[in-house]
DNA sequence: TATGAATGAGCGTTCATTCAT
DNA sequence: TATGAATGAACGCTCATTCAT
């Protein structure tokens, strides 16, 4: 019984995030009623309740979760055997933000942009927000260091500084591509290598 | 009378886009009640539905106020008599970025980013922040042609995508600064002048 | 504008108070919907919950409002010229009960009952109960002691024990004719001379 | 088998009264909720409904065992071998009372309170009391009828008017315990010596 | 024109009860 | 027989908006 039900568990969780999100991409966190996430999840107001204690609860799973995406990239950029160069490091990250935006289930970015809103307003999202980016950005860091080393870069700048440009450099493409929405690997890349040093 | 009343008029809707603007910057665009607008702004019910006829028109006010924000880096941008470097027209923005900030009425940077949630649900916020951020990336895209005429930036890369990494570096400066706190005009352009070709 | 507000918000608390007395005497305190007492005020509800916050305020209106039908006794009492006996005091007590029971607008004397149970688990009723129920029964002291200055009590007892049975004997009449029905000021004043000293 | 499954019927009925007893005295009948008695009886969801068909019928157990602790009055008056004079009946009653409140399993006079606004609308309960009660104070008759035959009291009186005053001053102790608080056997002994006749 | 009391649809949530396992 | 996840009607309450004064 504890396997199969903690299994349980977590699949209804996970089928109950889903239903949210696809709610919360037509009408944002607030719009998003109770009643549309229980009709959209199949299940019943009573048994959603059962596995979050309130939309609160089920706002901040929806937020972590996309925040949650950037741990793929951190994931990737450590698992690179060969060292990084900053450029490399950040068209990494900029292909995972395209593969995840096309993912089954919604494009999570959209969820992102809404996580930054609600993190400003809701110290649990904050506290997820700030932690993610902060990981994220000490690999950029590494990434930086690495670089300096390599001579590539100026060895007196402070590398905390590089990683802030390198990951500022994200918000900016998935902010264009919904927005604006002509931005892709490709033309940010060429962007990036027309203005950055070789 | 019309001019005394017109002015009038307009005096009434900053006094409540004023008002509305400090209820959204302690809890956003759904949860700031029209109850809380009318108690800040010290007028009515009927006063303030007088001057918009929903609560939307005045988040729609709210959000293009802070949208239009970057129009003044744009004029700041186009005044300048000596062509920009890429690097120059960043710092001129970053510059903006923190100026706007910290003006008295609140941090327009948070309404910004509440904008951008909201533009992904509303398609008047959309058009608007579409505009007017098109309208500012063409400007870079406009220094990015002087550059590539002067040979700082190779003239075979298409200027657009060098705006797009340009304009590009804003959100995340803006995000890094509200989600993370770390960031400041000095830091960013020490990164940014450590990546990019001198 | 504000004696006329000030008298009809007066008014509208008494329209709402009575509505939910009503709903009250036929369901209890916690089966009696805020749907039934605004439907039965005729109000919508949100005009209800302009005047009272919660239903629980409402609960405490209702309650105060019947456990203050003592104060009525308690001034009778006081406004008597000649001194009263313990029996003519208890004898003007039950009267009272059984005219605030027949008043129009429900049977106090069931709102009562339940606002002593209610009272069990509400401190603030619990506050109301015990100090109007204090306040009475102090009345009935100053009545034992003026008996205890006529000689017709033993002057060695305390006047607030002789209180305590005095009082206590209201709440066996308010129960009896809820639950058993067949007792009246005469018989219960019968009772009584046969058990009280001459 | 028949004898021992009808053993453990009544034993895990009694386990469900007593864990909702514990809740009840808490919340009282309303507020507290199956899940609350669920959890405190041990049991689950779907054994509790097999004893009990609705939370009614439990909380019409709980109201019938409060109401029920004035048989056991009513046994102590009949057994007593010498007969008692309506000041004895009435110290034995109070005596009950007492004794009932403080034994382990929550205060039953309590729950009594709370039964007797129970029983203004539920018919069931109301049929209780008022059996119980008229019981106990066709006991309170006999004395009184002893008493006439002893010649203490005058006999032309109707003796259930001298039970009605009797009965009546027991509520009138309960409730000045849980409300006043500083009622005592003693204390109310004493004012009920000096008011009767000798 | 200005007021603010009134509206009522709709919100997030609860909880007595059932039934597949 | 026992379980406890699931049900869904109904709850208390909110809030954008209106309109009689």
């Amino acid at each position: 019984m504890p396997k199969v039900t903690e299994e349980h568990r977590l699949a209804r969780r996970a089928q109950i995030v889903a239903a949210a999100r696809t709610c919360v991409l037509q009408d944002g966190f607030h719009k998003a009623t109770m009643a549309d996430v229980i009709r959209e999840s199949g299940l019943s107001a009573g048994a959603v309740y059962g596995y979050f204690k309130s939309k609160e609860e089920i706002v901040a799973a929806i937020a972590e979760d996309a925040l949650s995406t950037v741990d793929e990239v951190f994931q990737k950029i450590l698992a690179t055997e060969q060292p990084l160069t900053p450029l490399m490091a950040l068209e990494t990250a900029l292909a995972h933000v395209v593969e995840v935006s096309e993912r089954p289930g919604g494009d999570v970015t959209r969820v992102a942009v809404q996580a930054w809103a609600e993190a400003l307003r809701n110290p649990a999202i904050m506290s997820t927000a700030s932690g993610k980016y902060t990981q994220l950005r000490d690999r950029f860091e590494d990434v930086a260091r690495r670089a300096q080393a390599d001579g590539t870069i100026d060895a007196d700048v402070d590398p905390r500084h590089v990683a802030q440009v390198l990951f500022g450099l994200i918000p900016g493409f998935v902010l264009q591509r919904l927005i604006i929405g002509d931005v892709t690997r490709a033309t940010y890349s060429a962007g990036l290598r027309a203005l950055f040093r070789p």
